[in-house]
RNA sequence: GCGGACGUGGCGAAAUCGGUAUACGCACAGCACUUAAAAUGCUGCGAUUCUUGGAUCAUGCGGGUUCAAGUCCCGCCGUCCGCACCA
């Protein structure tokens, strides 16, 4: 019999249009089943999908499809986030609109992943550039605004002097501008943020809730929220003809105040309000806080800088000794953003206070005595000791541990008043900052705010929503090209009705990503938007996505879900329920003494154990580099379309849930390709071969003998991938599906036309094999049913269900252990009594052979698993 | 520096509750089919060792707990990731 081959470019397109005919992954809102919202992080529209892509929504494919068939209503959208930067290089470097290249690039790629035969619901589509997404998003922002969500004050920005444009951090490369080189110049901006720092206890509580999150991202979280207790000290100004006035104290917040009798300084930050004051009048310092803030705030500058000070002609007393003065210095290493702005140096105990003090000769008295440690042996010199322990050298605190002298400063200080007001107070610090969301670019979300010389910052009324962005403008010179839009900008005051002006600038695209989720749900019309509906489905069920957003976009959205239920839309706060994490598409480098090589320009050829490699082109010899993230710099890129070409979407959707644990990096390579590529050839014979045998058959369990057996590897398989696919341990899915094909395969291959018992069998083991590839090669699944003779779609099927019975089986098999080492095994009755067991294991070979007559010191039955003989 | 994860054959990896270590795949080798090759099918495949069948050693290293440890505890070593002058 000839066999048909399988040819997967055709097969995959005919089934892919059979989807769509039948709506297939459409999902009704009023569809009364059990909902579940599967959704992976929305791609930005570059251009062309990339393997990254193809690994994410493979993995959510594969669970919207298995839930579906599961007989959950299943949600499973594709979006854009199309607003960005790239979008408006494009048009300054290719003279093209940034939004005819964006829409462009979404239209291939939804092609690209329509390839794929992902089960999106294309229905709901958007992208975030959308006048009708946007407009929402201004409504937000409004709401916010009124809330008192939405601040604006100044804060520095990458300034690009050449360009004249205001720069994001990912453009600044080495403290230059990525397309001008000049050297960028931090410039101080109005700009608007979100509160997020009123939710900062919130979103670091919630975490705790968080359980089907990976502990990692949580840690990440935590660490990024950053909460620490501590104390707020005011050390009181020496008061003298150079104290400037209005100022009588500093204020320094320290998480350490039990350390605060080994002060030896106050440093406090460039930026302070003080260092400004003094600056005013001093060149000298003047001169200094240039020099700091020419540096950029990168860490890499700050270490080669090194930790300098400015020493002022100010001095503080010491909060418990008023005959103690300790000297004011301005420091580079002191944050403005952080505490107070102002830091007591205590070098004995702090790293960098110690760099500080040896740099400017300060002494370093040690307060805190580690345990084990005598005081004669303490000396500090370069290596601070930043533990805890017993005070010493502390005065009323000696002897106490740190947690002790802790309390008793905050009480000491609460207690005692400084100009009728307590001189210390208990404080607890965040970290993080508020959401700048200011971004100066065109290719953006337009804040809705309008500037009045009479009225001030005056927002945009809602029914004058949407501000829409205008499409002509030019882009023949870098910068904000709203900016240049005389008559964009040009609107009346919503207030007073004169002239006034719009804000130019446009919202961060993590705004834009930080509400998508709700879009999908419902239809969003202008006045009315059903967020009864949008609660239902939330939160997501499973949101999938790289861990490099672990950190901004995840606490963007947990925000943005807490500002609308503040807003008064939505009574849920956390938008993602169970969190997964995949891991990166890696590949090996190649390289010629000319540069990097494409996996595709070289033949690998292996000899006694190593692989060479050489340049198809020449036969050069190529050295074969690191395993590496695909990247177009190392040109290590497997491009998914070469892919669907030669070998179809099913072969990449398999080889990317085979093998490596889905958080784990994957490594792409032609042998793994190929292998993924013989499996579904060899599953399609198996059942092409048989399929005008089984076609009509009933299929059914068989309960004994050969087909018994069929029937026992079919039910077990199926519960272990159904409890696999559940976990989303689809690498061993994957090979617990290879093992059942290899038991199935030789009894397939030598059919007994007679035997109607096996055939059923057989046919119910195929059934169960076909749905059970289905999520991850949902269109070899469709073609093997349907040359089965099954009518309906496997899209449209449900999980099959396993017969209890026949996963345990009546005998079992139990190693047998001599002294902890595996000498022999039983096979016995599962049910088997103690005295029945141990009777039939000390009458095997192995055992009597080695007791020698003796008997056993003690015997250990671990029941149905193991036996251990003590001698 | 702080925080987290991980370390198992030539490679990707399994081992789900402390109970048969190396399932499954890749690569490799041999055989069958073929004029030949490809494809396919079958077999072998941790190391050492002797005598078929065993024995001994193997889950980064060193200890410990246990009848039993890849898994638990203590101490090292190494790799990767995140954050980082955060007071």
């Amino acid at each position: 019999m000839a066999i048909k081959d399988y040819n997967a470019r055709v097969t995959e397109k005919k089934w892919q249009s059979i989807w769509s005919e039948n709506a297939v992954f459409q999902t009704r809102n009023d569809d009364p089943r059990k909902k579940y919202y599967v959704l992976e992080m929305f791609p930005y529209p570059s251009g062309r999908i990339h393997m990254g892509h193809v690994r994410c929504y493979t993995i959510g494919d594969a669970i919207a499809r298995f839930k579906r068939a599961c007989g959950f209503n299943v949600l499973h959208p594709m979006g854009w986030d199309a607003f960005g930067i790239p979008a408006e290089n494009a048009a300054l470097q290719n003279k093209v609109h940034p939004k005819e290249w964006t829409y462009r690039n979404i239209a291939s790629m939804r092609e690209q992943l329509q390839s794929m035969g992902f089960s999106f619901d294309w229905s709901r589509e958007f992208a975030t550039c959308d006048v009708d997404y946007y407009h929402f998003q201004q409504a937000f922002f409004l709401d916010m605004y009124h809330k008192g969500l939405v601040l604006q004050k100044t804060s520095k920005v990458n300034w690009d002097p050449v360009d004249k444009t205001v720069l994001a951090n990912e453009q600044v490369i080495d403290g230059r501008g990525w397309r001008s080189g000049a050297p960028i110049e931090q410039h101080e901006r109005t700009q608007w943020f979100f509160r997020i720092t009123d939710y900062s206890e919130e979103l670091l509580e919630g975490l705790n809730r968080l359980d089907q999150w990976p502990e990692k991202v949580r840690t990440m979280q935590r660490n990024w929220i950053g909460k620490s207790q501590g104390l707020t000290i005011r050390w009181q100004l020496v008061v003298s003809y150079k104290t400037p006035k209005h100022f009588t104290e500093i204020e320094v917040y320290t998480t350490r105040p039990d350390t605060i009798f080994g002060a030896a300084f106050i440093a406090i930050a460039v930026d302070h309000p003080l260092a400004r004051q003094l600056a005013g009048r001093d060149n000298a310092l003047q001169t200094f806080i240039e020099e700091c803030k020419q540096s950029d705030t990168s860490t890499v500058t700050f270490e080669k800088a090194g930790k300098k000070g400015f020493k002022t002609e100010l001095n503080v007393l010491h909060p418990f000794d008023s005959s103690w003065e300790l000297p004011v210095y301005v420091a580079n290493f002191v944050l403005m953003e952080y505490g107070t702005g102002a830091v007591f140096g205590c070098p004995a105990h702090d790293q960098r206070d110690l760099d500080f003090a040896n740099h400017y000769n300060l002494s370093a008295r040690p307060v805190i005595l580690p345990q084990g440690v005598s005081p004669p042996d303490l000396i500090v010199t370069d290596v601070a000791y930043p533990g805890e322990g017993i005070l010493i050298n502390s005065h009323f605190l000696d002897g106490l541990t740190s947690e002790a002298a802790f309390e008793e400063v905050a009480c000491h200080l609460e207690k005692k008043m400084l100009d009728g007001k307590p001189q210390a107070a208990r404080c607890i610090q965040f970290r993080l900052r508020d959401w700048g969301i200011s971004r100066q670019r065109y290719w953006g979300c337009p804040i809705p705010v309008v500037y009045c010389d009479h009225c001030g910052v005056i927002p945009v009324p809602k029914a004058d929503l949407p501000v829409i962005l205008p499409d002509d403008v030019s882009f023949d010179q870098p910068g904000n090209a709203l900016n240049r839009h005389e008559e964009w900008k040009a609107v009346q005051c919503p207030h007073c009705g004169k002239a006034a002006s719009r804000e130019t600038d446009t919202m961060d695209t993590f705004v834009d990503s930080s509400w998508y989720y709700l879009r999908f749900i419902t239809q969003w019309k202008k006045e009315h938007t059903d967020f009864v509906t949008i609660e239902n489905w939330l939160p997501v069920d499973q949101y999938i996505g790289g861990v490099e957003h672990a950190i901004l976009h995840l606490l963007y959205s947990r925000f943005f879900t807490r500002a609308l239920n503040a807003t008064g839309y939505l009574r849920i706060e956390e938008p993602f329920k169970k969190l997964f994490t995949q891991g990166m598409v890696v590949h090996e480098t190649y390289r010629t003494h000319h540069g990097w090589v494409a996996p595709s320009e070289i033949c690998i050829t292996e000899k006694d154990g190593h692989r060479f490699a050489t340049l198809l082109s020449t036969g050069e010899s190529v050295e074969i580099g690191s395993i590496e993230k695909m990247s177009k710099s190392k040109r290590n890129v497997v491009e998914p379309d070469d892919i669907l070409a030669v070998y179809g979407a099913d072969t990449a959707r398999w080889f990317m849930l085979s093998d490596s644990p889905p958080e784990r990096d994957i490594v792409w390579s032609a042998s793994g390709v190929e292998g993924a590529h013989r499996f579904i050839h060899r599953i399609w014979r198996l059942v092409i071969n048989v399929a005008d045998t089984l076609r009509g058959i009933t299929p059914r369990v068989a309960y004994n003998d050969a087909a018994g057996e069929i029937s026992k590897a079919a039910h077990r398989t199926l519960k272990a991938v159904t409890d696999d696919l559940e976990k989303l341990a689809f690498n061993r899915a994957v090979a617990r599906l290879y093992d059942f094909v290899n038991v199935v395969s030789p009894v397939l291959q030598s059919i007994d036309e007679d035997d109607e018992t096996m055939k059923s069998a057989l046919r119910q083991a195929l059934d169960f094999l076909i749905s059970m590839i289905a999520p991850m090669m949902p269109h070899l699944a469709e073609e093997c049913h349907a040359a089965l003779g099954g009518k309906e779609l496997i899209a449209n099927s449900s999980w099959p269900a396993f017969d209890k019975t026949l996963i345990i089986d009546d005998n079992v098999t139990m190693p047998v252990q001599i002294n902890g080492k595996k000498r022999g095994h039983l096979i016995i009755a599962r049910n088997a009594d103690q005295i029945t067991l141990e009777k039939a294991v000390l009458s095997l070979d192995c055992v009597v052979a080695r007791l020698n007559g003796n008997s056993p010191k003690k015997i250990i039955v671990v029941s149905q698993r193991i036996v251990n003989i003590v001698i």
